[in-house]
Parts: C-alpha cells; structure tokens; sequence
DNA sequence: AGGCTACTGGACATATATGTACATTAGTTT
DNA sequence: AAACTAATGTACATATATGTCCAGTAGCCT
C-alpha cells in the first residue's frame, strides 16, 4: 500500500501551516510521541491506541501517516541507529595525552544525555530480547562501541587482551550502571570519578583533568 | 476471597496423587510456567490466558489457584526475592588469602545459573520500569550486593571509596554483561578471566587460584 | 466560488486480555 | 452406591488492541 505519505517541508516552527487543511497533528508528533513512550514505557506501550488519544485524535490519523505498528516500530529503531552510537565512537577516537583524560573524553557520553540516551538505550535492548532482528542490530553497535574503547586503551600501551577487557569493563559498567536506574546527584557521581579512573585505567588521573571534567558537566548542565 | 489454597502436601514424584479428584495441572504447574514466562518474555508476557493454554486447560483452574493475576505476580516477586541475591551475599564473605582468590568466589555466582539467574534478574530489573514497587524491591537487592563486594574489597587494604567503587565496577560489569545477552563459549570466557581480574583488582592472579576456577567451572557444567 | 486533497472521525470486524457465575467432572470419603 | 468437594469447563460481561472502509471536513489552488 503506498498510502504513507513523506514529511513535506513546513518550517519547524509554523505551528499549522503546510499545503492542506483540516490538520490536527504532523507525523513527527506521531514519531516523538512514540519515542517518548518507547522510552518511558517500553515497545509494548508504543500502542497506536494510546497514542492517538494523548494526541487528541482518532487512528485514522495513524493509518494515514504510517502502514501499520511495525512500519512505526522501524522508524523508532532507525532512529536509535543513527544517533546513540555516534558520539561514543568519535570520543574513543579523539587524542589525548594520558589514558586518564581519554577515559575522561568518553565519560562525556554517559553525563551528557544529548551524546547518549541511556533509557532510549535500554528500551532498545529490552525489545531486543524479544526480536531477534533487534537483537542483531543493537548487537552490532554494542561491538563497534567495545572496539572503539578498545582501540583506545591499545594507543596507550596496554596489551590487546588487557585493553579489550578494560574497553567492556568500562562499557558494560555504564550500561550495567543505567540498567539499576540509580537516582544519584551529579555531584554524587563526579566525587567517584578519580576512583573510576583509578579503576578503569590503573592509573592516577591528574587534578587538572579532573577539574576540566567538572568544567564540562557544569557548563552542560547536569 | 480466602478462595486461594495452599499446596497440599502430595509426594513430589506422584503423577496426580492427591485428596481430590479431577486435577489436570497443580498450582506449580501454574507457578512454573509462569516463572519461565517472566524469564523469556518479560512480565508482560505472563498472561493468564497464554499460560492456560499452553498448561492445557481453562483459566478457570487459575482462578482456582491465585486470586488474580497480581496475585500471581507477587508470588514470581517473592520467589526471586528469595532466591537471586542470597549466594552473591555469601560468596562476597568467604574468606580468601587474597584478593583475586575473593573475586572468584564471587565470579562462582556468573558462571553458575543455580547461584545467580541473569535472565531472571533481567527480567525483574525490567518489570521494575513499571512498578515503584518492584524497583523499591530490587533497588534494595542490589545495594546489599554492592555492600557485601565493597566490604569484601575493603578487607584487601582498599580504601573506602576505592572498595566501594570497584564493587561497583564489578557488580555492574556483569549486570551489563548479561543484559547484552552476548553468546559467548565458556572457554573464551574463561580465557579472559586473567585479565578481569586485573582490571578488577589491580593485582596479579596466581595461577593456582585461575586452574581451580576452571575446574569449578567444570565440576558444575557448561 | 468551487473543486481538490490531505487529513480526520466513526463504524465495523476481529483478536486477545481479565474477571465472574455456575454447571460439571472425577476422585475421595462415608 | 451416594454424597462430598476440589478442580475444571463453558458462557458471559467488559476492556483494549489492530486494522479497514468510507464519509466528512477544512484549508489551498485555480
């Protein structure tokens, strides 16, 4: 059926304006709604159902802009695939002089929620488990995240084996850490950071790295 | 309703011997499959009807059994209560000559389902998302487990906030270990260990205690 | 002004879920 | 053999879900 329509051009801030009248809502509300829910509730709340009536109109809306809950779902997860593994990869790559402030470039990512989404994450890897095509894909990105990690510890002198566990040691604590849901003040979490880095590195992180991360978690916003 | 009765006390191995007549499926029976559904399929999956028919009969039977179905799902809360955090608690407590030796006991827990059930776990930790309740639960669980391995650094010399940090690092590790669901072998699990350890503790592993993991892994299977 | 069209509402069909009411069955007991 | 009763099946009421069909509506365009 080739009833779904593509997104036309409206300026992003025109409240109702485009081409055609009797609008109520645009598929991006449909699309934002549904990744909100994803991520609060879960794949098995993104139902088009409850949706619809905390948009304020009927399916009929759905149907028009998308073929069915699937054709929905994929969206959603072409969405993650394009923006939570991005960020994690390019802070991996970037130079460094000590292996404590490369730690510390990818620390940025799980203190900055426009680098990474956490819960977005997470509701990805719960639908994983009952979709072996999700499965695949998140699968994937979480290899090339540990590789990039790796890659990294490797530039600073550590050995591949050493490097690689020390790269899934770091990755999978955050996403361990994120899974426990843990409510902890920033500031809570930046006092650990120099026992994170002694931790993860075996090495002792320099005062001036440790002040220029606060510098940076301050100046995002916590 | 005082309609919910307790499971009478029939010899485990009878095929359907009892006081009463006309039994297809025990309150077990009930109980079983639900817990293996929680597993594989998150709690949203436990459905009574689903479960009825796979037992193979009505859900009236269930309705005998359990009150409802949060009836039911209070009993898989307190199951896992009961059995998913004990042996983490007791393995962080045996005594070890060293620090290394400490670690392994508690890797016992990771490589052995009948001390720790990841999947379980997972499924809990999911369940939690939904239910303030459930989170309560298990935000309660995981701090006595970090507790117990931070206790058990801090036994080795580490510092307070050294201890507790990599009983943090340790225990979330795994916890984001498991909820990648990565197929791996045992073997080459347990070529890595060296080196985790390392990375956990900072300090060499002797081989004895490495050869005596392995063949603890071997005794219990997989 | 009137048509075009992009979108919407409401009715319908179907599937699956929980929970209740009550008759029925098959062993146990008397 | 009859009564008893724990467990089950069937039927009903209700709620929520997806997806289809088609009539209606509101703004743009000629």
């Amino acid at each position: 059926m080739a009833r779904q329509t593509h997104r036309s051009m409206t300026k992003p801030e025109a409240p109702r304006s485009g081409p055609a009248g009797n609008i109520k809502v645009t598929r991006e509300d449909w699309l934002d709604l549904a990744l909100e829910t994803l991520i609060s509730d879960g794949v098995e709340g993104v139902r088009i159902l409850a949706l619809g009536q905390k948009l304020g109109v009927s399916r009929s809306s759905f149907y028009w802009y998308f073929e069915s809950r699937q054709d929905l779902l994929d969206q959603l997860l072409e969405y993650w695939r394009n923006k939570n593994t991005r960020f994690i990869i390019e802070r991996a790559k970037r130079p460094a002089p000590t292996i404590t402030q490369a730690v510390l470039n990818v620390f940025e990512c799980w203190v900055d929620t426009n680098l990474f989404n956490p819960r977005l994450d997470f509701a990805i890897r719960t639908w994983a488990r009952s979709s072996t095509f999700v499965h695949e894909i998140i699968d994937a990105a979480d290899n090339e995240r540990v590789l990039a990690i790796g890659d990294m510890f490797a530039r600073y002198g550590y050995s591949q084996e050493d490097a690689f566990v020390r790269a899934r040691v770091l990755y999978f604590m955050q996403i361990g850490y994120y899974s426990l849901e843990i409510i902890e003040p920033m500031s809570s979490r930046l006092s650990l950071v120099p026992a994170y880095l002694r931790s993860f590195t075996g090495r002792e992180p320099l005062d001036s790295e440790i002040e220029a991360f606060a510098r940076y978690v301050e100046a995002t916003g916590a």
